[in-house]
DNA sequence: TGTACATCAGTGAACGCGCGTTCACTGATGTAC
DNA sequence: TGTACATCAGTGAACGCGCGTTCACTGATGTAC
């Protein structure tokens, strides 16, 4: 039942995305290879023809998420310059959608609990990945120093993720919306 | 080998304290009943004895831990009142030393994620400890109406939050005292 | 281009292990008289 | 206050289960001539 080269590389990247999303949704710790075979169509067994362990399907998938969110950032920054893009940005992460699809929504504010307590090589995905987020923001910040845009995009990024993140934890929906609509109305100038 | 109702009672205190601090160590799914037990000093077949599951474990040491961070925090506030108080308790919960302590530290800095992936008592504990949170930063906050207060300590709390959990995702020791510095200068008047 | 053989993606059963939970048992504590 | 009995905190072995990982096997794909 050999597959071709491509088909294979195509198999590969399904699991990675599976694995993107389902860790995301149920945390790391309680999503088991079969569940992401599984949802990548097949049995558990062929998983370790891809990759050599959990931590490296973990790893991929971090830096997968990441790369998503980064762009899916960066097309909203250049669909208006500056400000207006930056805004757009923030209101889009800091959504009732957003707060509600932590599996397609920023693996920052899904995992950094799971990120800390992680390897060194899922440690270094999620800063690679964090660094190109706070550029990227700092760079939509005009009438700034790049060094004071930078410190700038820190702070704004805290308040991103912790807001994000605090909505989703507590059970009250009016809090959780009064969370992201006080986040907005500090960061949307 | 039965115990004194007063010895009981202090073993089952003494399991929700280790269970506490090692779930906001490890995360709660990477922490077993046994490793609990062991840090009581018990084996674990007594664990039922106190507790109908481990959920019910993981909601109490979520209480528990809540209510001490609560409590540190009402102190910090009572040592000098409105906002010298308040600039106090910031530059703690943004301090190096808290963002190293995350098994003494925040709950929900250190578990944000599994609470929002946890049973339904598990987010009610959660959000009561958060609203007493915001209740007492909200309080410190002189000169606004108490709804406008309510509201600025959301937007306080969620860039709080949000450096800690972000500043411990990340490898890196100084970009992690760049977030948290750049919090302290944003909340801290 | 066709044939023969090596490769290897995927299957499905199996491995040891630790998980949450249960249970029979022990013996000191608590209760009733 | 002393005695007899019931209670139950804690032990340690065991339960079934799902975990990450391994492996023998299959058969289509890729390679070499």
């Amino acid at each position: 039942m050999r597959k071709s080269r491509e088909e294979a590389a195509q198999t590969r990247r399904r699991i990675v995305e599976a694995a993107s999303t389902r860790f995301r949704e149920h945390g790391i710790e309680a999503t088991g290879l079969a569940d992401l075979m599984a949802a990548a169509g097949m049995t558990h067994g062929g998983f370790y023809k891809h990759f050599d362990s959990k931590d490296q399907v973990v790893m991929e998938s971090v830096t997968l998420a990441l790369e998503e969110m980064v762009d899916g950032l960066a097309r909203t920054l250049k669909a208006a310059p500056g400000r207006r893009g930056l805004n757009m940005a923030i209101g889009e992460y800091l959504s009732t959608d957003h707060c509600n699809d932590a599996a397609g929504g920023c693996p920052l504010a899904a995992l950094a609990g799971d990120m800390a307590r992680g390897s060194d090589r899922v440690r270094r995905a999620a800063t690679l990945g964090f660094q190109k987020m706070v550029d990227l923001i700092a760079g939509a910040l005009d009438g700034l120093t790049p060094a004071a845009a930078h410190k700038e995009a820190l702070g704004m990024i805290s308040t991103m993720i912790g807001a994000v993140t605090t909505a989703r934890a507590i059970d009250d929906p009016e809090l959780s919306a009064a969370i992201l609509r006080q986040a907005r109305k500090q960061l949307i100038r």
